[in-house]
DNA sequence: CGCGCGATGGATATAACATAGCATGCGGCG
DNA sequence: CGCCGCATGCTATGTTATATCCATCGCGCG
């Protein structure tokens, strides 16, 4: 499962290299990791890299499975503590309306963020957009709400979908 | 566990009779039915009402076991159903963050709607502010991303649970 | 009346998602 | 060595949600 090739590239970038992609997290990882005197262990590292292997929101059992599910290998708690790690150090996001993770494209930074969530090709796409903050803070302090955790999750049809629809 | 009584009010309105609340929702519930030709059958009201029992988001095993759990009474699927129903015609919402459910004031408005929620006193309070919703658009546009379902929940304390906070 | 039909909801079972609590192994350090 | 802290593994269980099938009810209609 989770052929590495095949499915549609959308979205975020057209046709790519996607090990590159994996490459590049994993490299930023470690040095996030380095710096702040974290361990990358192997097996944090394989769960990255397996958040990584699309641009899709991935599932903490297909995680599992990827692991190795079967019969000698991961149960839950191993891939929800790494996956725990991965976001206590912003490596990965939790996508809550999918009860499921994507790799964060920029994790040195401390930012919070907004996603674009294609149902066709399931692509998840990270912005920070200073505008949709500004809103949010704006209409919270309004409120007078002390914000703390800002989840933004658009939903709806990414341009590739919507040009050449996958399942047509 | 879910008393019914005795937790803080707060946020949308101090202290109130909070009876007034449930009902002005089951009528305006009634009113919405009627005019879709849709039957806000026993079942479904009574949901409704544990729903509102509280500004709070309720969790659907919770509503199930208010439902009667234990012997002769509601299973799953029935609580389920029940909040289809009652989310297909916006009489409630969900917050996916909390995995559960929570009554929409303004049933009337197909709204897309933004929610605070406190992390001390629990309450969530529905926003439809239209800044959020156009730097959303925006931004949306840029990235030439056609919206479906937009999913804003914002974690944070309310002004009440910041002056006194519950737990002391 | 007797029939078919759609809506509602009950029953059983299982799938999907997540955590608690405890045991083990390993490396650093006094 | 003895101890500690961390990462991982294991068993078990808790929590959330759906699939499937079937019983029932109200209603229109011949």
């Amino acid at each position: 499962m989770a052929s590495p090739s095949g499915i549609g590239p959308a979205f975020h970038g057209s046709m790519h290299a996607h090990d590159a992609c994996i490459d590049g997290a994993l490299a930023r990882a470690e040095e996030v990791c380095r710096r702040r005197g974290a361990r990358l262990t192997p097996l944090r590292r394989r769960v990255l890299a397996l958040v990584w292997g699309s641009h899709r929101a991935v599932k903490a059992y297909d995680i599992l499975a990827a692991l190795g599910g079967g019969h000698g290998a991961a149960k839950p708690p191993t891939v929800y503590r790494a996956l725990d790690f991965l976001m206590a150090h912003g490596l990965i996001h939790r996508i809550d309306s999918l009860n499921a993770f994507v790799g964060c494209p920029r994790p040195e930074r401390g930012h919070s963020a907004q996603f674009l969530i294609c149902g066709g090709c399931g692509e998840v796409s990270e912005m920070d957009a200073a505008a949709i903050e500004r809103a949010i803070a704006d209409r919270a302090a309004d409120a007078g709400f002390a914000l703390s955790r800002k989840i933004v999750e658009l939903h709806g049809t990414c341009p590739q979908c919507t040009t050449s629809p996958p399942g047509a």
